[in-house]
DNA sequence: AATACATCTTGACGGCGTTCAGATAGGTGC
DNA sequence: GCACCTATCTGAACGCCGTCAAGATGTATT
């Protein structure tokens, strides 16, 4: 059994008695042990024992296990505004926007389920969701809700933009949790593929076959 | 600190060597710390101290810690369903009944948050949501997919059913999650009320949206 | 009454999050 | 170059957890 070639603990140079930047090292360590072995893996002690220091030792760095966990969900989230935010320029018509945006948020939940969860169970601790999803420009909340403006168009008020970005929000969280119990094969062989399935759902929900039709015709 | 009145654990009678009906106290036991003290609060051994046994008793009855979440989950979908069932019949038209299958399931997911928790995070770790939750005729599933059937009368196919429905279902889903987490105040006020705020986003959604306006008109 | 069986308890194991006293090293003023 | 201060890391400990094996205690069967 060889551990990772980033994990400090057998290197034969045992380690500078300060580490450098540990805090960073515990983040990482932690989205390793994330993606290699899932949420329940993910102790406190196993971060440390990855990172290669002792069980004691992220205590000066972070306030407790919580707080480390809210760093390494501070860093899905990143994750996450990168890939709308590519989704999104890539298609040019609003309604193009608007579905890529809900696929590519779906994607990245399936592609990092373990990361994905963490980020909710940070937020659902604190029984908030993080500021910066609804204040930072490039969030994912941010840019849901600037295209559902611009596809609404004069006509939309204040209250319903915030009510259709957050039926969109939604959505798109439930579908995220969904594709992880279920695999939905059958649907997606009918209708042609992954990416097709997923299109397929948004289409049947209210914001995104809506908006569509409106931003096609 | 004085412990709940069904608490067998401090009745003078110190209770027969044998209990009785252990896993059932059990099951009640753990859904008692649910609702008083969160998921957090759910070990194996505090299960057993509310139930007044060792904490080795459980194994008699169940295989694992998993089993006996597994029980309690299983109890918390009949409870959903029940709810369900009763919104369902209290509406007339198909429109009506299909948002209140949506409303009272958000509605259960804010009143029992940490049972609803437990319902999903049993199946999230078996990768599969409960069988019965497809078959049984008045499961959540099934009662959407039902209405959603009726309300599509003849032209809607097999396929776009079952699409519509996991559409419908992944919006509930999204939605209770987000209760947990935002309280939406100013929504819910200028909507005038909860119950008018779930409705808004439910319209903003296309199963519920796109029914209602098919139905009604 | 003797025997088999189900049920519950006791005690133990390793792992967890967390704390605290003490060891170690880098940085600052002399 | 040296002494000191502070940040950082270690080691050992605490109480909790899930789980298991061995033994105690009732119930059921014969």
């Amino acid at each position: 059994m060889v551990t990772s070639m980033t994990d400090a603990a057998n290197t034969n140079e045992p380690r500078p008695y300060h580490h450098g930047d540990l805090s960073r090292a515990l983040v990482e360590a932690a989205r390793r042990l994330l993606e290699q072995d899932g949420p329940s893996a993910l102790s406190l002690r196993a971060v440390a024992r990855e990172a290669g220091v002792s069980p004691a030792a992220p205590y000066h760095h972070f306030k407790d296990k919580g707080e480390l966990l809210d760093a390494v969900a501070h860093e899905g989230w990143e994750m996450l505004n990168v890939r709308m935010t590519e989704a999104r320029a890539r298609e040019t018509t609003l309604g193009d926007k608007l579905t890529a945006l809900g696929v590519s948020y779906v994607q990245f939940a399936r592609e990092h389920p373990a990361l994905y969860r963490v980020m909710y169970d940070c937020s659902r601790e604190k029984a908030t969701l993080p500021e910066h999803l609804h204040e930072a420009d490039d969030s994912a909340y941010c840019q849901v809700r600037d295209v559902i403006t611009e596809v609404g168009g004069g006509p939309m008020n204040e209250l319903d933009i915030e009510l259709a970005t957050t039926a969109a929000w939604c959505a798109a969280h439930g579908l995220a949790e969904m594709v992880a119990f279920k695999q939905f094969d059958p649907m997606k062989e009918q209708l042609g593929g992954d990416e097709a399935f997923l299109r397929g759902v948004f289409t049947h929900l209210g914001i995104f076959g809506h908006m569509n039709a409106r931003a096609l015709t």
